[in-house]
DNA sequence: GGAATAGTGTCTTTAAGACACTATCAA
DNA sequence: TTGATAGTGTCTTAAAGACACTATTCC
């Protein structure tokens, strides 16, 4: 199929974070502006290439990650999300991006990395909107990242990754609002996870008084996936059932 | 950071296969035994690097699994499963795979392709117990590959891409079966999924018949995403409610 | 006592799980 | 009529959805 004198064409890599955090109630990605050309001065994704052949994929993600945040890895949610690898998706030339999706709980202001001249959380819903044009492919990356989280969180333990070590139960409804966009029935959360053991455990203690009752503080618990499952609500403006995406 | 000269450094594409079907009621896996080093002689997923600089991933993965299965592309399902990057992963240097799942109906027995001296549908039950071992990472590649496979048909119509464009429901059940290595209730399922709109539609017509009343066709319906899904029962070795992993 | 926030209880409806019989065809 | 396969109906149980009140704290 091949002459003997052929061999494989190279490819540059990168890693790209699409990061998530919850900022006054409302979900929020996080963007550099690019200091450089492609794209020079438009919003993208934080992320970079590989910083020499032998780091591993994984490490290098999160190494952009506390280069963009400042923050220690310990609390962050980091996992691969997809490959990005049209040929026509970087000028210059075949570069790769192994996308991540990045959860962490509310975070200090971002710190200028080395690629950006600037970072800034933005609310998903400007990008989500369409609103606010991304460098690259990035739209893309960061709808899908998107999208992974509001799966995600319906089958797994996720959410508690938006939170701190510790939370409260309307803290962890709020997060699942935000992500959904929408809103959830107070009593038949209260209901869910207490009824899902080892999703969140009692921590014993009570929340800083802020006038009303002190809530309840819990933690993580040992389980990762929920059965049964948090499920997503169908998106109220249409009728009916409206599960079931057609072709 | 980086001085000027820094350049990123470059790395090999491939593309692997995680190619699934039905045969005689069992979830196979094809194989094929490589003919080169590394891992000469030894059962590997198919796969290749990418042909030219230009290729597009997925095309790659069209064009490897034609070049495996002799088939045509049109009733295959094929999508991006992971990305596996390790630095010690193939001792050519670093070598990056872009793993796919594809899932067919019933296939003819497969054609030696470029790479291979030998292909074969495997039952995945031998990769799964590591009864038989691969070369590179493609036992955990494949693993993923049967995972995700078990896990979408449950909120997806995915189990249609094993059957024929026309099949039974009994059929459609002995997917179910032979995936998750389970025994449905032929009552709840005939149940089930005809209470699910829009994932099969009768065809009309009736299937030879083999000695028995002929059974109903059907045919893949619009909708892709099955709410409320089909959930994968718990394996019944273990005690009680045993759905959520522990980390 | 009033304002503020946290936390719960019940009824209805939907769907899963368990279970056994009837229907249609060919020989 | 028998053998073979296809197809269904009902009861019980689990969990989702809708809905409004009680509890604890601070002032």
């Amino acid at each position: 199929m091949h002459d003997d004198a052929w061999s494989p064409p190279p490819v540059l890599l990168t890693v790209d974070l699409v990061i998530l955090t919850l900022r006054e109630g409302r979900l929020h990605l996080l963007l550099v502006e690019r200091g450089k050309a492609p794209f020079r001065g438009m919003p993208a994704l934080p992320g970079g290439f590989l910083n020499h052949d032998g780091e591993e994929i994984l490490d290098a993600a999160h190494r952009e990650l506390s280069e963009e945040t400042a923050l220690t890895s310990g609390w962050v949610h980091l996992e691969q999300l997809a490959v990005y690898g049209e040929s026509g998706r970087d000028p210059r030339g075949r570069v790769i991006s192994v996308a991540h999706l990045a959860i962490a709980p509310g975070l200090p202001d971002p710190v200028a990395g080395t690629d950006a001249t600037d970072a800034a959380w933005v609310p998903a819903e400007d990008v989500l909107s369409g609103e606010l044009e991304l460098a690259f492919d990035h739209h893309r990356i960061a709808t899908d990242g998107i999208e992974r989280a509001r799966d995600k969180i319906e089958f797994s333990s996720l959410a508690t990754a938006f939170c701190g070590e510790e939370f409260t139960i309307a803290e962890l409804q709020q997060v699942y609002e935000a992500v959904w966009g929408t809103e959830l029935d107070i009593r038949n959360f209260y209901r869910k996870v207490q009824a899902t053991k080892g999703f969140i455990v009692p921590v014993g203690t009570n929340r800083r008084t802020t006038g009303g009752r002190p809530a309840r503080l819990y933690r993580a618990g040992p389980k990762t996936v929920l059965f049964p499952p948090l499920i997503r609500p169908a998106p109220s403006a249409t009728q009916g059932n409206t599960r079931g995406k057609e072709e």
